[in-house]
DNA sequence: TCATTTACTTTGAACGATCAAATCATGCCC
DNA sequence: GGGCATGATTTGATCGTTCAAAGTAAATGA
């Protein structure tokens, strides 16, 4: 009840109109000085809010985000998103924007979700997670040229998957795992991964391959990487007989893994397999898990990434003509996107 | 902008005004059969969706629930307000709320932003999460007749404590795993918890030790609770060494823990343990971590848990004077609350 | 001196919905 | 057939803000 302090009654209390209270706040030069501070003193005096329903109403702008919550997914990877998440809600709140959550099953629903959120709250943007090749949901808002930033690449490399991205360079982190292990004296190291076809993967899997592969082309022993990997579906299950698998037919030292389920499984097989020295494994993705576990995972700057989902967005809602053309692509250099390093976290299993 | 369909629209293309159309929606008891069914049809066909924004300037209600997210938390419990927001979120949608999700450093800092918030968005009610001894945030809501549900009883029984919660029977929990620990025959189960004085391990504690010393008041001999106890901070590490510590002086044959940081602790310590029976371990909360390590857990429901915040929620902001009277206890009843019964998740740890 | 510019400030109108009150039919009863 | 309750629908007014246009006063120029 505190709170019913509407620009009309800063107005009557400053002893000017409406419109030069509204000019304080939202076009400030064009008021003089004095006014200026003398209004904004009664603002905070009377700690007026602007009500953002009405703005809303005039100015069509909500300075909401939505972003769609998964229930925790396989359980171990669950905490990424909410650490996300709470990046994203720090940074922008700062911005001036707050994060409206949404649920849905699937892309189909998601889309449903759109046109019911755009018809009642109209949020100004989506950020968009888990995007994969050829996905309805990106070309959905591309063709209504509705703002939108996806956490992860556009995977499909189609005209109509271009869009502000923000991502995790997987390739990057699995080298620097892979370096970290050569460094420690390592030269069988095996890779366990999710079949060929998600970008995800197959990045993470690219970043292990190629350093290998520059080892070989230095020492000459280009080695056989297909015998070191392993390409299985995620969980901790399957990275234990994968594990189990690779241990029994290629003898690696050392395992890098594209998932924390995957490194927990194969950390286990590594313990009951018995050999000179202990078999090192590396995971992805940092998870609780992991470090409950001594787990050596690669770590990847969620709060980094919101922060630069919510300047990318941002940017273009500055500009409302940037994303407005989804036809006429209006400059011809790629969409606007970040890349961002992860970095490994050292902990006892390598 | 597909979407620029107001009732106004409808109620044109339909033939009949404003009004009828609004009441179709909102009054459907006052508007005629057959017109109603029409005017639901236009609805359809033209993909109308009541602007928000509108709603609210006029009825001061956003359908909007404000919950604060935290960072990870020590990482292992993340995932438990992951599944809870989840859960949240989708029941909310159901009935026709969303969630907006805000952060804040400490109690001081929330209520700040739920000035700004109220001064902005004017979300129609808070979901309280961590609510503890003389929380500074129920008294400054109830002052103000907000609405308001915790997730998370009122540890202090004072009168200005009074308010709507839901909660998860943590000493069910510990009972039902201190029973089935008794079940398969250990009789010296110890407990490892946290520090008198919060709220939740205090009710965590109290489940295990009503059912040892009903247990010993049945065979007679009650033994000694004390030196089965042991009480530290949160985390894997003190965990381990509470459990060790406990092994050695107690010798204790099972262990029921306050957390599942806890019990991976003492998981190591018990593994690393050598005598006949493995020492048998149970945490709380069931979180990934747990599956990852087969700790058996009590897991509590927290999608049903959500589900109770937005059903009581939603019952309280139907009647609106049901919260609004602060000083006046309208009924001398208990507030309205819920309490779960968690249940437990056994897994090869016990 | 009077028109013209410059620098601020104020005044209606509108955004899209709902509330409250007014209007318009109908049917019923005496 | 007139009076009247009842039901169904319509008509202004309003929520709090910003846009666009209009107003005012002082400063400038011829």
């Amino acid at each position: 009840m505190a709170d019913k302090v509407t620009i009309t009654d800063v107005a009557r209390a400053a002893g000017v109109s409406r419109q030069t209270v509204s000019n304080t706040l939202n076009s400030p030069e064009v008021v003089r000085e004095e006014t200026r501070r003398h209004v904004l003193e009664v603002i905070e005096r009377l700690g007026y809010r602007a009500n953002q329903a009405a703005r809303q109403m005039r100015t069509g702008r909500s300075r909401l985000i939505a972003i769609r919550i998964d229930p925790g997914g396989d359980g171990i990877s669950g905490s990424v998103l909410d650490r996300f998440l709470h990046g994203l809600t720090e940074t922008a709140a700062h911005e001036g924007y707050r994060v409206l959550l949404y649920t849905a099953a699937d892309d189909r629903a998601e889309i449903a979700t759109f046109e019911d959120l755009l018809g009642s709250y109209k949020p100004d943007a989506f950020v968009l997670t888990a995007t994969h090749h050829d996905d309805i949901r990106t070309s959905w808002l591309l063709e209504r040229g509705l703002p939108f930033v996806a956490f992860g690449r556009p995977w499909s490399h189609l005209p109509d998957a271009r869009h502000p991205w923000v991502d995790v360079d997987g390739a990057s982190g699995t080298e620097a795992a892979t370096r970290h292990l050569l460094a420690a004296g390592h030269r069988r190291i095996g890779f366990i991964g999710w079949p060929s076809g998600s970008g995800v993967g197959d990045d993470r899997r690219a970043g292990w391959a190629r350093t290998l592969t520059a080892l070989g082309s230095e020492t000459g022993g280009a080695g056989d990487l297909d015998a070191l990997l392993r390409s299985v579906e995620d969980g901790i299950e399957s990275g234990q007989s994968a594990a189990r698998d690779l241990l029994r037919t290629a003898a690696p030292t050392a395992l890098v893994c594209a998932s924390d389920s995957l490194a927990l499984g194969a950390l286990q097989a590594a313990r009951s397999h018995e050999g000179g020295r202990p078999v090192a494994v590396i995971g992805f993705d940092d998870t609780p898990a992991a470090t409950a576990a001594g787990l050596t995972s690669v770590h990847q700057p969620l709060a980094e990434a919101a922060a630069a989902c919510v300047d990318l967005l941002a940017r273009t809602l500055e500009n409302p003509d940037a994303m407005r053309s989804p036809g006429a692509e209006s400059s011809p250099s790629e969409q606007a996107h970040v890349l961002l390093p992860p970095s490994l976290t050292i902990r006892q299993s390598a």
